[in-house]
DNA sequence: GGAGTCGCTGAGAAGAACCTGAGAGTAGCC
DNA sequence: GGCTACTCTCAGGTTCTTCTCAGCGACTCC
């Protein structure tokens, strides 16, 4: 567990929701992650906070109580902090202000989101604000590469296509390669959090993949009856 | 996105704006196209700010609280600075002093403008007035020819008559060849900011944009469905 | 070796994303 | 003032994607 493929690791994470399910969903796992999360419920908490833990990224909500998201950006940028967020809208959000966030190299992501779904536009953001280029936007595994940026994946160097759920569940197994992974905990990161079907579904996506990247040898998912799967080299 | 193709990268500019949103919206966003950017939100402030960091282009909103924008560039320039500068006028200003701003090597662009539209104008006073020549005024990619003065375009040496939309997407599309862009993105980019539609016109223009530069093979205008679109050459 | 459980996969329905033709409205031009 | 070119919206068609269900095979445990 603690050693997250995640190569962000110890970036600090601010994080502002007022929704206490949702904002505890997103600390533990941006946590386990490996992220340094620290949170807000409020958007003056948010600007106090930001002030004082100098986060380098905001995960930020843009509907809260008090001030909305957009108040909160401007506020803390006019206390000379120039941090990169990740806005959190709702999916019907088509508030004039929406418009423009992926202007300063910002991004949003619409709720319901996959935590999948999150963790990648957080890399995606750290990886072009900051300037030393920490994470590579690719993923390698055995012959198996895949390109968070273009959404391009190989395999032996022979391009192959993926639908976008197809894509998020190969990146979660290649940022988890070796680790085992239960249905459960597969269906929790890659499928939005309000999904209300049940783990077949990652059965057949498993079965998707398999026929499209794993049809040679030798094999690297690996069913683990009654546990989980797995992504690793066979001789292990 | 790091590596924003834009070459003017490093170009100190002061943004002149009263309107923290404008402000907020121009900064952010020159800022990460490579400017380096410092503000003011009044003429006088402006006046200051040129006087102490000699920005190697204003940009400068013509309606202040205080100065209206041409008292402020005579300020400026009774103090020494020639500095260039790039006007931003209502709509309906027609007023005398606007016309022959292009002489002596500024410009100007209406309010509400594109994103695409400013930098590219800043691009190109930059390219006038600066000694050494920096940013050359053609993009070329594949056998794509765009020429940002005389707004001409070419595929395989065979001139092609764009509308000012398609152009300016075909501009933002080849200034960021091989990096996929979302619709949002472009929406953002290349529409003026008080566009109110939806996604769909992206669609719309590229189906355009496709009918007119991409008959023939290689294609290079490619869709990632669920993703983006993006400028490249196929066998990558 | 039989019953029950688990996992795999084909088929198909419902929905989402995308493309494009048609047309209304508008701005610019002669 | 009329013409043209352009922008933007809408809706129908198409393709791709998601998700469910059910049947079958494989494994486990008694």
């Amino acid at each position: 567990m603690t050693g997250m493929a995640a190569p962000q690791t110890e970036a600090r994470l601010l994080v502002v929701e007022d929704d206490p399910n949702i904002l505890e969903l997103l600390s533990a796992s941006l946590r386990f992650a490996g992220f340094d999360v620290s949170t807000a419920t409020s958007g003056s908490a948010a600007v106090n906070a930001a002030k004082d833990r100098r986060p380098d990224l905001v995960v930020l909500d843009v509907m809260l109580p008090d001030l909305d998201g957009f108040e909160v950006i401007r506020l803390m940028r006019e206390s000379g902090t120039r941090t990169p967020v990740v806005f959190l809208t709702a999916r019907d959000a088509t508030d004039d202000k929406i418009r423009g966030l992926t202007l300063g190299g910002d991004d949003y992501v619409t709720k319901p989101f996959s935590l999948e779904e999150l963790t990648a536009r957080i890399r995606a953001v750290l990886r072009r604000t900051t300037a030393g280029e920490q994470s590579p936007s690719r993923l390698t595994f055995a012959d198996l590469e895949l390109d968070e940026e273009t959404h391009e994946v190989y395999r032996a160097g022979e391009r192959i296509q993926l639908s976008p759920t197809e894509f998020k569940l190969l990146r979660y197994l290649m940022l988890n390669a070796n680790r085992v992974l239960s249905k459960a905990q597969i269906l929790d990161h890659v499928w939005n959090y309000d999904f209300r079907g049940d783990d077949n579904i990652v059965e057949s996506y498993i079965s998707y993949l398999r026929r499209k990247v794993d049809t040679t040898q030798p094999r690297l998912i690996h069913t683990l009856r009654g546990v989980g799967y797995v992504l690793r080299k066979p001789a292990t």
